[in-house]
DNA sequence: GTTATTGCAAAATATTTGCATTATA
DNA sequence: TATAATGCAAATATTTTGCAATAAC
């Protein structure tokens, strides 16, 4: 029987990284937690389990997780980078009122992991989001 | 007859914000530069021909543009914010080697202009990014 | 035992804020 | 003159860096 961890440990080797015990408790945090956390909500949550990691070590991380293609790094808000693990294809929708950050499953025909370069320039990556007023906020506005 | 400068006024003051003369400014810069400029960018330009201005003035203005829907803000590095007038519906390549951020004018059906909101949440704005390398840095790389 | 990882503190960077000054209608 | 815009300096927030301590193999 293959634990979680062992995936986890397995998804980090395979991808030329080293697993650290840092590094894997990083990765399921973040394949526990894919409501696109930033830094310091990750180091809150996981410093509790972790007394002695430091920020640092989630700043290098994350960095390494990112440039192997593990995570994707979400720069929509212009202050934090937000994180989010790479699960099927999705955008999102960021709430300037809540700011909260939702998947949205857009049934467009727009998926760029179909085109490997544009105007002759090679993609590597590509990022869509909404920005608006989410259906919860709207909501609220109402009453 | 109406000056390039009248105009710029009247889009301005169309938006309901007050034509200062820095204002009118630094929108006739951004119409007249639109390789998506930083703030250092423009205030490192715009010094030259306007001594006494600002970065606060500069900060302040670009934030109401943006408010008012008369410019774009580019947050696809993570670092500095880009600026963008807007001009007909396209998205943007950011080359991970030289920075530059390039139009691309995608021929794919995704415009969400068309869409008012998406799994019930309202739409205000929204951005498609590549990242990559872009094709002036991969001809340098073949050499 | 050597090399990579980690952690601390300081530095660097970008942006925001408070408030006094200046311009504008 | 009243109101809004501007500019300075300080504060804030986020991320990066240098280097010493530690851990991993």
């Amino acid at each position: 029987m293959i634990t979680n961890m062992e995936n986890i440990k397995n998804l980090i080797n395979n991808k030329g990284v080293k697993p650290t015990f840092h590094r894997i408790k990083i990765l399921e945090y973040l394949m526990a937690h894919k409501n696109h956390p930033t830094v310091d909500k990750i180091y809150e949550d996981i410093v509790k389990s972790i007394p002695t990691i430091s920020k640092t070590t989630l700043y290098n991380t994350l960095k390494i997780f990112v440039d192997k293609g593990i995570i994707t790094e979400l720069t929509i808000t212009g202050s934090e980078t937000h994180y989010d693990m790479k699960h099927g294809d999705h955008h999102h929708f960021y709430c300037t009122q809540c700011k909260q950050i939702f998947d949205v499953h857009s049934n467009c025909s727009y998926d760029c992991n179909m085109k490997e370069s544009v105007d002759g320039n090679r993609i590597d990556s590509y990022q869509c989001y909404y920005k608006g007023i989410c259906k919860n906020c709207l909501k609220i506005n109402v009453i």
